[in-house]
DNA sequence: TACATTTACTTTACTAGTGCAGTATAAGTA
DNA sequence: TACTTATACTGCACTAGTAAAGTAAATGTA
């Protein structure tokens, strides 16, 4: 036996599921539609954003990214014309991130996957369950 | 609005979290101990196991990692004590792998940080919630 | 027994991320 | 206004992971 309390014990349960559905989504997602999980959350946020717009910061923040992260990752997904790069008339420092009429387009049919490939994963919980799982999830102090 | 679903919707959540209770795990045991959030779980698992050894594909496994993640993992733990290298007489494709004594008070110390963080990342949630919270997680078709 | 297949592991070349240093701009203050 | 401090971003050197190819041993089967 370990001294391993009930609380670490569930962190440890979320970050093996974690780590395993990333792997799935992953997979799937760069398979038929060819971008990873976390670009998949770029558009995410981004088609969620007012304006389809943020700051790259910003962004970074929704991720739990750091800065660099977010130059190194928006980089190769402006090449291929996922999302552009606008300027903010009224703070020259900040670069602004916007998700293109195509990079919507890919997003959508992702979604299809993604939301398929969820309901595969949490298809065994109860509607009632998966509401109060993620009430659970989002009152987490991180 | 976007299409994506209550399964979808709660996937993104858990991943969200993970990501940030990876990042203050991470940074926590590392300042204090040493090892990331992964080492510390290679040292669980090891501590967890009948005669505190494993085989390196088995750990793969628990970790959700790939055989050549563990072999560059474990490389570095060996060199600093925490695991040690022992031959499998019956197989000697295998190579397993044991927690040092050393390593075991490691782990040991690493998880009174590792509760404390627990208990500021959960301690808002009832102990019936946290139970309820590791079942669902059980729960998940991964 | 012979040989094809499977399994365990390592090495190599690559991708995705980090922290830190550097640059430029904005904001606060004497 | 001048100057310090804070913010947004980028580039660089590094770490942690992957997949694919290669090696060696064990297993299944004709």
């Amino acid at each position: 036996m370990n001294n391993i309390k009930a609380e670490a014990t569930t962190l440890i349960e979320l970050w093996t599921k974690s780590t395993l559905i990333n792997r799935k989504l992953d997979a799937t997602l760069g398979s038929i539609h060819g971008i990873g999980f976390t670009e998949y959350m770029v558009l995410f946020h981004l088609s969620d954003a007012p304006n389809h717009v943020l700051r790259r910061i910003d962004l970074a923040h929704l991720l739990g990214r750091s800065a660099s992260g977010i130059t190194k990752m928006l980089s190769p997904m402006e090449k291929i014309g996922l999302v552009s790069k606008e300027v903010n008339p009224r703070d020259a420092r900040v670069s602004l991130v916007k998700i293109t009429a195509n990079g919507l387009d890919i997003f959508k049919q992702a979604s299809d996957t993604f939301n398929n490939t969820a309901e595969s994963i949490l298809g065994d919980i109860k509607p009632s369950n998966i509401k109060h799982l993620l009430a659970l999830l989002q009152s987490m102090n991180t």
